[in-house]
DNA sequence: ACGCGTTACGTTACCGGTAACTTAATCCTT
DNA sequence: AAGGATTAAGTTACCGGTAACGTAACGCGT
C-alpha cells in the first residue's frame, strides 16, 4: 500500500529522484543548489521533496566524503558547577549560529570518564573538539594527537596545548588573589573547595593562592577540600568544618562564590560578622553575587565569553583562518565588602 | 614513505586487516566479538589494532547498517537557569553509562530555534530526542512524527504526548501554591517571572495558580513578566519594579528560587521584613535553598531525577521494554519561613 | 574411506549520498 | 551551416563498515 521507504522508513533522496522523475544526480544537486539544472526540475525536485517529506542523511553525505561532521565535542566536568554552565552555554550559542552541533560529554572531573568519552566521541567523525581543562589520560592524549582535528583545551589555559587553548592562568589568579588578602592584614588564612582524584584549574589557582600567602609572611593556609560539588551546601559545611579545626583563621578563600556564600551564611548564622570577624572570598563572580547584600569579594572571569572565545578559536580554525594557539582571556580582582580594605598608601 | 591511509588521515579496519594479512570481514568479526575466528587470529588483529591505534569510523557501521546511532538529542532553553542545568546533567548522566551521547541544542525559549535544530539533528539519526517543553511549531511536529524514533517530553507533564513524556503538571503545581498562599491569608498576591515569545511550564503554572488565587477570594494577582533569563538579579529589579507600580501587593510569587532569592535581597535593602512585611515564594527548591537563614517557600521538584527519569524511559524504548508514555515525577510544597503561617485548624 | 557437520575464514553486495566523468541536446559564433 | 562551447542532465565508482552467503579444510563417527 504505503510507498516503499527503506528499512528504517525515511524517504531517501532517490525516492525523491524517482518521484520527480530524475536521477538522484539531479535531485542532489538541486539540494545543494550546486546548479546544472533547469528551474523546471528545480522546482519539481523541491516539490517532491516537500510532499515525501524528504530529510537528508547528513550519516551519509559525510561518510561519502570522507569529511569530518558538524559535531563538535564538548567534555565538561560537571553541570552543578554554575561556571561551567555558564561556559557551556557561551560554547553552545557560538556553535549554533555556524551551523555546528554540540555533543556533550560529562566527565565528573575524572580523566577515566574523559577518555572514555573522547575515544566514543571520534568515532563519530567530530569535526573538533572542546575540553576543559588540560590534564589528560595519556592513552587520550595519544588519540587527541592522532585525530587530526582541532582541539581547543579551555578554562586552564595552557601555554603548550595540544592545539589551541582559551582560559586564564589560574596559578596566576589564585597568587593574585593570596597578595590581595595578604594585602588586607590577614595572615591566618583558609580555603575551602573541592578535589577529585585528577589535578584540575583549582587545584593549580591554589598552589598560586599558597605561593602568595606564604611568600607574603601569611600563615600556613589552612586547606580544606571536600569531595563534593563546589556548590553552596558544601560551602556551608566546609565552614563548619574548616572553622571547628582551625579557629583562629581570619579569612576564608572559596573555591568559587557559591561556596563562599554557603561560608557566609554559616558565619551568619554563627553570629560572625564579615569582614570584622572573618573575611570571606570567592571565585568567578557568579550572577548570585550582584543581589548579595555585601559586594563580594571575588575574581571575576568572563564564563560565557570564554565558551564563545573557544567556540570562535574553534570555527576560525575550521575555516582555515589563521588561530593563536593560546588565548588568555582575562581575570580582574573584584576587591568587594567581605574582606578588610588594604591599606591605602 | 608513511603508510598509506584514506584522505582523512585515518586508519580503517581494511589497514588493520591487511597488516594482519585477514579480510576486513574477519577483523571485524574479531572487533565485534562474533566469533569465528582462531584465537591466534583475534591476538593478531588486536596487536595490529593496538599498533596502528585504529578507532572505530562509527558513521560507517550506522550508515551500513541503516541503523539509528547512539546520538540522543536533548533541547533545553538555557542553562543560565539552574533548573535546566540540573535536568541536562541527569539526561547525560543516565543516558551516558547506557552508551549514548547527548547532542545538546539550547532552544533559547523559542520554537523556530527548537524547529531548526530539530531538523538539523534528524539528519543526524539519532536513536531518540528528548524535548523541554510541550509546545512545538507545526513542521516540528510534523517531523516529529515521521521521524518514527522514540520522544521523551520533559517538565511539562504532556497527557497526550507525542510518543512519552515526564515532567509535572504546571497548572496543579501553580494551583496548590496559590491556594497555600490564599490559606496563608494573603489577598494581594504578585508574581514575577520571565516570559517568553513561547507559551511555556512557566505560563502553565501562572494560570493554575491565578485561578487558585482568584478562587480563593483572592485579590488580581499582579503579574510582571520580564524578557530575560530566570535569574538572580532579575528577581531583584522585577520586585523593584512590581512593588513600585502595586505597592499593596503582600506577598509575591517567584518564578523560580534563584528570583525569589533576588527579591529577598530586594527587601532586605529596603529593609521589608519577610514574611511580616511581604511574603516571599519561589519554585524548585533549588540548592541554595539549603544555606539561606530562612527556610524558602517552595515548591520541591526533583529536577535530577526528572532527567534520569527522561534518559530511562528512552533506553527502555530503544531496548525495546514498555514503557508507560506518561510520567508523574511529582511535587512537593515546602511551606518555609518566609511566608505567614496559614492557620491551623 | 566416506559423508556430514563444524570451524575459520573469504567474497559480494549494499547502505545514501557525492565527486568525477560521460553524454545528449542546445546555443552561439563566424 | 559546421564546429566548438555550454547546459542539463545521466552513469559509475566510492566512502567503511556489516549482513548474507560461499567455501576450503578439518574432525569425527561408522
Amino acid at each position: 500500500m504505503a510507498e516503499k521507504t527503506n528499512k528504517t522508513n525515511k524517504v531517501s533522496l532517490s525516492q525523491v529522484a524517482k518521484a520527480a522523475g530524475v536521477s538522484k544526480m539531479t535531485a542532489s544537486r538541486v539540494l545543494r543548489a550546486e546548479g546544472g539544472y533547469s528551474d523546471k526540475t528545480r522546482d519539481l525536485v523541491m516539490q517532491k521533496v516537500d510532499q515525501l517529506g524528504y530529510l537528508p542523511n547528513r550519516l551519509a553525505t559525510v561518510f561519502a566524503g570522507d569529511q569530518t561532521s558538524t559535531f563538535v565535542g564538548v567534555s565538561i566536568p560537571d553541570l552543578g558547577n554554575e561556571v561551567f554552565a555558564q561556559v557551556l552555554e557561551g560554547i553552545d550559542r557560538k556553535l549554533g549560529s555556524f551551523g555546528h552541533q554540540t555533543v556533550l560529554g560529562l566527565t565528573q572531573h575524572t580523566q577515566k570518564e574523559e577518555e572514555d568519552w573522547i575515544r566514543t566521541v571520534l568515532s563519530w567523525q567530530p569535526a573538533g573538539l572542546i575540553l576543559t581543562g588540560r590534564f589528560h589520560s595519556a592513552r587520550a592524549t595519544e588519540m587527541l594527537r592522532n585525530a587530526g582535528i582541532p582541539i581547543v583545551e579551555i578554562w586552564d589555559l595552557n601555554s603548550s596545548p595540544l592545539d589551541m587553548s582559551v582560559g586564564i592562568n589560574h596559578f596566576d589568579a589564585g597568587f593574585d588573589m593570596g597578595r590581595y588578602l595578604v594585602g588586607c592584614g590577614y595572615r591566618q588564612i583558609g580555603y575551602v573547595g573541592t578535589s577529585h582524584d585528577t589535578a584540575n584549574a583549582a587545584t593549580t589557582r591554589l598552589a598560586g593562592f599558597c605561593k602568595a600567602v606564604e611568600g607574603g609572611g601569611g600563615g600556613v593556609t589552612k586547606q580544606l577540600c571536600l569531595h563534593d560539588t563546589a556548590a553552596y551546601y558544601p560551602g556551608f559545611y566546609g565552614t563548619e568544618q574548616l572553622l571547628a579545626a582551625h579557629p583562629d583563621v581570619d579569612c576564608i578563600f572559596y573555591q568559587n562564590d557559591a561556596m563562599a556564600f554557603g561560608g557566609l551564611q554559616f558565619a551568619a548564622t554563627k553570629g560572625l560578622k564579615v569582614p570584622s570577624d572573618i573575611g570571606v572570598a570567592g571565585w568567578g563572580d557568579l550572577p548570585i553575587a550582584a543581589v548579595m547584600p555585601q559586594r563580594l569579594t571575588s575574581m571575576h572571569v568572563p564564563h560565557l565569553k570564554l565558551g564563545q572565545a573557544a567556540a570562535e578559536m574553534m570555527i576560525g580554525r575550521l575555516s582555515g583562518e589563521p588561530v593563536p594557539t593560546c588565548r588568555d582571556i582575562g581575570f580582574k580582582l573584584i576587591p568587594g565588602s567581605t574582606v578588610r580594605h588594604p591599606d591605602l598608601r
